[in-house]
DNA sequence: ACCTGAACACCGTTCAAGT
DNA sequence: ACCTGAACACCGTTCAAGT
């Protein structure tokens, strides 16, 4: 007789979400993972393939939460204040979920990376912002300089980088506006 | 009578360094060092005290081998010139050393994180060159801006994160030649 | 069809014993 | 003073056996 689920992928996806923010990759172990889900480690691979694959099914999980942010933050009135809204919220979404943030843009043995177009599409957002501030033939490399940016600032921060004092949140601020003056091609 | 030692911490600094390079953090295992170093397991802990202590100074030799590049980069005729020189140095620089780069600005614990003091050493000459642009009030603010987003760029693009085609190259230049110009208050 | 216990090949690290 | 072998407490993963 079949024998119904003890547990299900969303609930490992996040217990291992909840692992990584808590304590990072080291702490993403399969055996605290069935743990958290009552169920002991041989069976969490009926469900999952690997460690490997659980990652990447926490890093697109992440990814699509997001892509929401990203999209709840633009208003489409102005470019110039939808860039600086799409940076505040991106750098919100880090500061919220810094364990898992950390996923997205690291790099990551091939079985552990997110589906490419994930990716794209949480940075359609930025993309559409960019063509309207710097116009289309420089679309991609507009958005390409503002998440690049973002992503450094918010990767340093996170890593304890800026140790020199002065206020990080102006220094953001002052990115975010210099930018949008720079990529501004109207 | 007290053995000669038959490895040294530089040995080891070096070869734990040829390991994260070929196989990334996950590759670092204290056995395999101590097989790079003919030695046994347990002697490693004569020169170091564990493998965090270890991944911390591989990335201070890493930031130190950074500042250098960085250094050697800059001419000190225009500050432009300069700004697109080091980008060009430091994008380099992590294409180079592609595994060892990505420890620099991640998410390290404590026992791991260089010494504050070295990263700032090695941020030292964007520091001047963005003071030489952007004046000194706005010096701190215009140097986290660049390093943001060089670091940003090429951490996206080791990670694989540039997915939607065009040209990677001319990205790159596109943001520092805007970036120069956003900067610039003279 | 899913879960389990036992097992395998790995880890980092400790420590008493050797030279 | 440094190195070693043996051991401990962990990993991820496999697999035959249970229900």
């Amino acid at each position: 007789m079949p024998t119904p689920s003890r547990t299900s992928l969303v609930a490992i996806v996040a217990a291992g979400r909840r692992l990584i923010e808590s304590e990072g990759l080291t702490g993403l172990a399969m055996r605290r993972v069935a743990d958290e889900v009552e169920v002991q480690p041989p069976s969490l691979y009926k469900h999952v393939t690997g460690r490997s694959e659980l990652i990447k099914l926490i890093v697109e999980d992440v990814v699509g939460d997001l892509r929401s942010s990203l999209n709840a933050a633009v208003t489409g009135s102005d470019p110039r204040a939808d860039l600086v809204a799409l940076a505040e919220a991106f750098r919100r979404f880090a500061h919220e979920n810094p364990g898992a943030y950390a996923l997205i843009f690291t790099p990551l043995p091939e079985k552990s990376r997110p589906d490419p177009t994930l990716l794209t599409k949480a940075g359609d957002q930025v993309l559409r912002t960019a063509e309207a501030l710097a116009g289309a033939e420089h679309a991609l490399e507009a958005a390409r300089t503002i998440t690049a940016w973002a992503h450094g600032f918010v990767a340093m921060e996170l890593a304890g980088a800026f140790r020199m004092g002065g206020n990080i949140d102006e220094a953001f601020t002052f990115g975010a506006e210099r930018l949008g003056e720079a990529l501004d091609s109207r």
